[in-house]
DNA sequence: AAAATCCATAGCCATTGAGGTATGGATTAG
DNA sequence: CTAATCCATACCTCAATGGCTATGGATTTT
């Protein structure tokens, strides 16, 4: 029962991390080189980075001879926009729903 | 230049703090022995949870007595929405804009 | 007044995780 | 064929942080 929405706030919490994914949105598909040269870490850290990306779906990546192309996958931020509606709804509806109302009363 | 989102993805990222966050959504206000009756930790990581929490705007306070009462702070989560829907614009208008189009193809 | 309750803070420990360097496999260039 | 390039993995280190217990201030209860 390991929530989606937990693996993207944990993936997307480092800065590092997160200025990677907006770059790969931004400027679309670009090799660990090009990334590497603009992340102020070093080339192993952005691999990592790019490949705890990769697990929380949020970029794919394409072998092409000896270089890897990452683009990011703005799909996988869906469980996000669900999680944050979802809150939306839960808060506004706490004023109409009895039943929380009710339990709202008793502390 | 401390991003407002990066507070955001940071203080949401631990499970414990955000099923804090969650109850407080879906119950209303609620105390912090209240809390601590469910949320499988001790009471004193529960409060430095809180904490965090409204140092991120996600919730406020209101002491009453020996008890502290918490609460949801819902538009806290606005910047989160915006960098989202800025990350889903990018990602869009890559395929539109030319200049974006052309760094595209040096690699 | 004394005891009990509520909560926040302080200190401690263990784990996680982000950074680095070293290295090697795979591919391309010379 | 050899050298250089690209990237991923292994390994280490250090700081951050989530958990705990102990404690004490403030309030309520007895």
């Amino acid at each position: 029962m390991t929530e989606p929405q937990d693996t993207l706030f944990r993936t997307l919490a480092d800065p590092t991390r997160r200025a990677l994914f907006e770059r790969l949105c931004r400027e679309g598909e670009k090799t660990v080189g090009a990334l590497t040269a603009q992340a102020g870490v070093s080339q192993p850290v952005v691999s990592k980075h790019l490949s705890l990306l990769k697990q929380a779906g949020l970029v794919r990546d394409r072998h092409e001879g000896r270089q890897t192309h990452y683009s990011a996958q703005l799909g996988a931020l869906a469980p996000l926009v669900d999680w944050t509606s979802q809150m939306a709804r839960f808060w506004e509806s706490r004023f109409d729903d009895l039943e929380n109302l009710l339990r709202r009363m008793d502390q």
